[in-house]
Formats: C-alpha cells, structure tokens, sequence
DNA sequence: GGCTCTTTTCGTCACACTGACGCGAATAAA
DNA sequence: TTTATTCGCGTCAGTGTGACGAAAAGAGCC
C-alpha cells in the first residue's frame, strides 16, 4: 500500500475554518464580519476565516490564528467551540471547499486590529445579517442562524452568558445579556433568584456598582462551574419581542 | 484572480467521512465496528467510513453511501446527524486526512450486509471500545466516547430514544434503551408518567403485547413531537451502576 | 384451579422549582 | 425634597419530581 495519502486516488478538497464572534453591544446581539475585497461575492459581507496555512496546521491553530488576525485576540481569551462543518459541493463558486465553523463568545470589547487590518471587521447586528435584506457571501447566513440557535440553547444549561460580560458585572447586566440573546425580557427578581441559587456560577467580589443606575448592584466575578443546575430555560414563546430597557413588561 | 481553487496556493486535504452507528442489542449499548484489514492499524477496530468518492460528492451523500455499504440501511430508515469533525494533524500516519463524523442511531436490526462484504462490520459494547484493552485505530476511541455522551445527551429533550424502538414498542421497552444508554435504573412508575405526559410523542395503536412477560403492556408508535417538554432528565449521579434487569433498585 | 412471579398502570404524598408579583432599600437626577 | 430607577428580599399558587403503595393482568408451575 502506499505510505502516503497524496500517492492514493483520492479527491483532495480545500478545508478552510470560519469563525462566528458573538457579542452583545448596543443593546444587540452582534457578530464580527468582513466585507470581501474580491470576488466571488465581493463586497458582500462574510464570515471571517481562512483556509489552512499549510497541511500540517491543526484545525484549532487555524481557528486561533484567524481569530487573532481579526481580532488581535488569542483563543485563551473567550470562549470556542466547534459549531459544525458546512460541505455541500456547490457552497464555493470557486471549487469545493469545506469549511469547519467555530463558535466565539467575547465580551464588549473594543478591537484592537479594527482599522489597521486591510480587511475591515466589523460587527453587524445579526438581526441584520438573517434578515432578508441583507447580503451575505457563500452559505454564511445559514451559518450565522445555527450559531445563534447553538449559543441561545447553551445559555440554558451552561454558564456561557458570562462570557459576554466583563470580569466583574452585576446580575443585572448578565440578565440583560439573556434578554437580548434571548430577545425575551425577563423578570430581575426571579432572574436573581435563580442565578444566585446555582452553586459555583457567581463569586462575590464584595464589591458594589451604581453603573447601571438605581440601587448599587453587588458585583460578580465567573464562578467554576461551567453547567448550570438548574437550568434557566427560555421562555416558552419564542416571538421576536421587543426588548426595551424601559417598561420589560409584557402589555 | 484564480478561477479555481486548484490553481491557488492552498494545501488540499483528503476529507473522509466517518460513521458511529449505536444500537442498543443484547442489553447493552453497541456501536458499529470493522476490523481494519490493511495498515495501518490492521487488525484493530476502527469506525466504518471512508473517503470522499469524487470533488463534486457531498458530505451527506457520502455518509449515505457508506452507511448503505456497511448495513445496508439507507439514510432515511433511521436518524442521522453530523456529530463533529476531527482534524488534528497526526490522527492519521498516511498523512493529512480530515474527518467529519456523523452519529447514527438504530433499533436492533439484522445487518442484511453483514458478511457479504469484505469488510465484516459487527456491533461491538461501547463499553469495550472505550474500555483500556480495546485496540482501537486513529483517534476513533475518542469520537466514541463524543457520540456516546452525545447521544445521552439527546436523549434527555429528544424523542430520539425510540430511535433505538422497533416500529412498535412498549414503553417498558423504551425505559429499557434508557436505563441501557444512561446506564442507570430508571423507577417503571416514574417514567410511564412522565413519557405519557409529552404531548406527541406516542401514539398508541390499541394493540397489546406480553412479549416482556408480566401484565400485557399498550404498543405505541412514534409521534410527531421531536423535542419532548418537559425534557427527562438522567439522574445526578452518573455511577457506572448494574443495570440489571432484576432488581433495579439501588441497595 | 391455586399459587407465585412478573410487569403494567393508576394513585398518593412531600418536596423543589417556577412564574407572577408585592415591597422596602439605596442611589441618581430633577 | 421629590421622582425615577434598579436591587434584593419575600410571598404564593401551580406544576413537575422522586419515592413508593397497590391493583390489574398475564405466564409458568404444582
């Protein structure tokens, strides 16, 4: 037999690695894109990735070195995980090409590459990338809807939605970050109650905060725990809902 | 620019695509196996699968055909979703190969191929597959262990439990695949309640059977419902137990 | 037939969790 | 000082849960 796979008859793909950065800024749930510079689907809006630098560069090597090309930020820094890979033989105009799709949570920062790289990445409302309007290269608005399904459904059993938040919040940032995931507003007291009944997930700093205005909040820093027994489970109906600061109240 | 991968500069990877198909048989939860006959790891147990047949085949197709190869099922007879993709540089000495693997769940069926083809793929214990001795090819022990906690997971807010049912089933049968996957006693009483209570998941076909000895038990068929509400959860402790037939309470 | 053994199926009960909501405390803004 | 806002605690009814009792309905054996 042969010793290598290149000496077999066998159809060799191109393999390359998207990333899907989730974020919650402004009130919106948001995800890193990147106009494309060249065709196909030139300035249409994409998924920042790549395809492997060399056919001995791991898979998450790949991840974490577009990640840092598009974000100045390494993998130790927020949470990825593998999303699924996309392969049907027609996604690529330009040949068949696989690609391994990472989910990225990350919380409000600024990045520190936006601008100096020739490839502006920016983050975009995904309400905007699902919508109809909007255009998106390739297969990535589909994509996109599974990654948001993927990190809605892991806020319910995992301890994820801090991810979104810095090292120090109150519960009622991480509430409004399960709100606008969610786009469902929930009720603070019970919220609170739940959150703070899960062993490990919040460690008091003994801190207090007045940011958010109103009553100082007690200020939490991520806990061990990574599942969440309980689990906090999204409310039942899932209708687009309006999600205002002001008035979370169902009319 | 190029109008077709193949003129670029990018390193092409063979892509394969690799199946594990669970069925629960003999009491037991068993996957399906073959055993290698050329090298490397000739002699071991490794997952049926294979490589991509053509540029143009899609990942689905080829999953479809390989799980037509080794039993003979085709896609639609039972349920199959993609469970990750394994690319680490060295998980295969021939070279680079990439592999996207799809779990399979079946009932205990006969495989009509099985010893037709060349390759004798036969069911095997999870248990032994993950087990030290087991001489297993690649890195398959470890997609093994994925799909197995995969498939524990799913069964927990799914109706994919009956996945591993024959058409028609009792629901002594059904607690049976749980106690069997979760390997955990589950109490008859508890959880001919709560499965009766999911909305959509059995339809009951008026028949009865004695076939599991004791008082004849209802025959139910698959319902619509894929998601159950409220979910079943696995017990908190997940102690390899004895999940004998007879006296399944914890002494 | 009578007895035992098995499994199904229907209830019971205490406990935990949930959603809906009231209310006082503590701050900033007007 | 008044008002608006958020925090954090508590209440209450409804629901799901685990643990368990008990009757029903068959098979096998004496």
């Amino acid at each position: 037999m042969a010793d290598d796979i290149k000496d077999w008859r066998i159809p060799m793909v191109a393999v390359a690695v998207d990333l899907t950065v989730l974020t919650v800024r402004a009130e919106l749930l948001q995800i890193l894109m990147v106009e494309r510079g060249i065709q196909p689907f030139r300035g249409m809006l994409a998924l920042p990735g790549g395809f492997l630098e060399s056919r001995r560069e791991d898979l998450d090597a790949a991840v974490a070195r577009e990640l840092a090309e598009e974000t100045g930020l390494s993998a130790e820094q927020l949470h990825l995980e593998q999303l699924r890979t996309y392969g049907a033989p027609d996604r690529d105009p330009r040949g068949r090409v696989i690609t391994v799709c990472y989910l990225a949570l990350m919380p409000n920062l600024p990045l520190p590459r936006a601008g100096g790289d020739a490839r502006a990445a920016r983050f975009v409302p995904v309400e905007h990338v699902l919508g109809r309007g909007a255009a998106i290269a390739f297969d990535h608005r589909t994509i996109v809807a599974d990654a948001v399904e993927r990190a809605r459904g892991k806020l319910e059993y995992t301890s994820l939605g801090a991810a979104f938040c810095p090292p120090e919040f109150t519960i009622g940032e991480l509430r409004r970050v399960y709100e606008i995931v969610w786009g469902h507003p929930l009720d603070p007291r019970n919220f609170h109650r739940k959150i703070t009944g899960v062993p490990g997930f919040l460690v008091p700093t003994g801190e207090r905060t007045s940011r958010d205005g109103g009553r100082p909040a007690a200020l939490y820093r991520r806990g061990p725990a990574a599942l969440m027994h309980p689990p906090i489970l999204r409310p039942a109906n899932p209708v687009p809902q309006n999600v205002d600061r002001r008035r979370s109240r169902v009319s």
